[in-house]
DNA sequence: CGGGGAATTTGATCCGAATCAAATCGAAAC
DNA sequence: GTTTCGATTTGATTCGGATCAAATTCCCCG
């Protein structure tokens, strides 16, 4: 794998592209300047860096401002399994054991993050208004509802069932990002898509291959576009 | 399903049997009296009645004291899927959208429970410690931890190793507890462990009847003896 | 434009978990 | 103690995903 890249960039809130989506919408330009003493300088990533990689000490909270990342656990076994998928606007969730990272979390094309202490001096800490405080807890409780929802969709035995689960999942996000739905991007493998989905690479493929053979989807190496959106989502009636 | 029972006990954390194992334990007795203002009485729950329901407003965190509680989430379909267990000193993850809690938590034994304001009025939040804080924000890491954590055990196809997988995960839990590791309590139903795991009922029971016809484990309705912990951690390679 | 290697698709077979069915065990009520 | 119903175990069969194998497509590079 690959270095961290280090390139900083500005990371006001106010010239961040994802803003109007950002878990920090509605703070006033007062409490985004205090919200900064908090923060570092935000870092770009070209596809294939890393963010940071399993053993890393934790030392921050990474909010997606552009691009998509990818996460993934690897155990002694050898063995790598993705956990999750990041989009603008996501916050990437903290897989933490004693202090290190047990996750790396690597960019899958040009991205952009912000970043936000963790565990801030305590004498930063005691001046922060209730609002900036909301948005830090409310970044911890986005990704553990997200981590949930998708455990649901692992429960659940069936191949296909899993991928419309995936699909749903991501027009759900692209939905709040008010962006077509429908047109949905997908940087990462096949094999990463599996992997996270807990499928093999074949049964994942003969699932999409007969998705589209139905005309339901339409399946590009770059991008996944729904046909028919109704039956997609009938195929995942476990996501409530 | 019951109805919320309402008793409410002393949650001073002075008092609190957990208290060595909390999360809030190294916090000045100073501390721990701010921090009392973002509570609210803790609970006591018979076995049988929900901490509260899928559906209701989310307000609270919650902290177990004592006991053994378990989240469901039911989808529109009717199928009811287990999504967690929680001992002495685990958080209650909340799994919410909108404001409005999206499984449901129930106590499987006696168990009682802290409360701590999610959203506490800014006024309240103003004046808080960073110490204390850093307990409110670890509260939301732990959870999304554990989640991810169990997402890992979720990945392996084979039931075997899923089981195995949440025998490590509940002894390291008891560890953590300074309790005997090899005597899981498993005051939950079988079919609560199966639907947790991802498998059926039966699946489940085959591979607990050939691991105690190995020898690893024994069980009982109530409590699972572990007899060779080398072996049954050696089925589940996949946790790290 | 063509070659080479990786990513993906497709095919054939195997295995194990789900399913359907029935027996047994256990706890609460009488 | 016995009845009774739900919880759990065990059995037989089916089905779908994993696995092993091979073909094909897609990119990157020369």
């Amino acid at each position: 794998m690959n270095m961290i890249a280090k390139t900083h960039v500005d990371s006001f809130c106010s010239t961040c592209p994802t803003r109007a989506h950002c878990i920090a919408r509605g703070l006033s330009e007062a409490d985004l300047a205090v919200l900064r003493n908090c923060m570092r300088p935000g870092r770009t990533l070209a596809g294939g860096k890393h963010l940071f990689l399993s053993g890393d000490p934790a030392t921050h909270q990474y909010h997606v401002r552009s691009g998509t990342l990818m996460s993934y656990h690897n155990n002694q076994g050898g063995d790598e399994f993705v956990t999750g998928f990041y989009l603008a606007g996501d916050v990437v969730p903290n897989f933490v054991v004693d202090g290190t990272h047990r996750h790396s979390v690597v960019a899958l094309e040009h991205a952009s993050v912000c970043a936000i202490r963790q565990s801030p001096d305590a004498g930063t800490l005691n001046g922060l208004p209730g609002s900036v405080w909301s948005v830090l807890t409310r970044y911890a409780h986005d990704a553990s509802t997200r981590a949930l929802s998708h455990q649901l969709n692992l429960k659940i035995a069936s191949a296909e069932a899993r991928f419309a689960g995936f699909c749903v999942e991501m027009m759900r996000r692209l939905k709040s990002l008010h962006r077509d739905p429908t047109d949905i991007p997908t940087p990462m493998r096949r094999t990463d898509i599996a992997s996270y989905l807990g499928l093999t690479l074949e049964s994942l493929s003969r699932v999409m291959s007969r998705l589209s053979r139905r005309g339901i989807i339409c399946a590009d190496r770059q991008y996944v576009k729904v046909l028919d959106e109704k039956t997609l989502t009938s195929l995942a009636p476990h996501l409530s």
